[in-house]
DNA sequence: ATATGTGCAAATGCTTTGCAACGCC
DNA sequence: GGCGTTGCAAAGCATTTGCACATAT
């Protein structure tokens, strides 16, 4: 029930070349640039399916668009991202996984699910701003949104 | 530079009557149930000036759509709430809230923002699932997504 | 008086879908 | 050969915006 395609195999294959969160649309977008020929559709369906079968994290911005980003770690894990460059950390919090549930269970919610993201300025892009980076430059081309 | 119109109040009464998250277009059509005369694109820029001005909790949703409450705690804090009935139950996580903050200091960011949300079953909801409660009942109208 | 807020409808932007052609298995 | 997959363009949705009119202060 899910085929090896041209299509599939070179948005996989863009997909671990890049170490950011991207959306669906950027994906696309520097697939064409590497000279694929894949259809803004397909991209869309493709990550979608590859995200439920866990092998890609997605990640809802704060607008509402869909980041994809194929993880180191395939288990539970949290992301630190740069607000500039997408750039990310995964990082455990296993004393925090336990505090939430224990929660929960005070309130006896059951069933739980949870989404923690962290966002802010790496150490690249928090250097840039102080410097008095005010009138945004070049940037916004390669800013992953 | 904020105005106390007609529209604003009401908008802000029907919040107060709510305990739930809602998004805009509920908001709206739950006023225009009520008899209120508002436009949409007034609900949602009230809705998005009340949160900017910390008055109101904004929590955007798995699809992107935002859900907005008049929360009782007016200083940071973070939700649980209930897939089926929006309920919501406020908690405060500050040992969580260091955690985060030294993990993303030992990476370099700066300038910190985070999401945490737990959703689950209420009580009342995990209730009526065990029961095998599998066909949804008329419940559709009443939950807030 | 005048800066703001409002309403409507059109415009946006991301994402999904219908459907015929296509190509793995 | 059959059934999942692809592409394109159209459709869907939540949200935003332009603009003329209304209205708080």
């Amino acid at each position: 029930m899910q085929r090896n395609t041209r299509q599939r195999t070179a948005i996989l294959e863009t997909l671990s070349r890049q170490d950011d969160f991207r959306s669906a649309q950027q994906i696309h977008e520097q697939m064409r640039a590497d000279g694929e020929t894949v259809g803004l559709a397909t991209v869309y369906r493709t990550l979608q399916s590859l995200s439920q079968a866990g092998r890609l994290d997605v990640l809802v911005a704060g607008d509402g668009e869909s980041l994809y980003r194929q993880c180191a770690d395939t288990g539970h894990h949290h992301h630190l991202v740069c607000r500039e460059c997408g750039r990310t950390v995964e990082f455990l919090a296993p004393k925090l996984e336990s505090a939430m549930t224990a929660i929960a269970g005070e309130h006896g919610f059951t069933d739980l699910d949870h989404t923690l993201e962290v966002f802010g300025l790496c150490a690249e892009h928090s250097a840039a701003r102080d410097a008095g980076d005010a009138g945004g430059s070049a940037e916004d081309e390669a800013r992953p949104r």
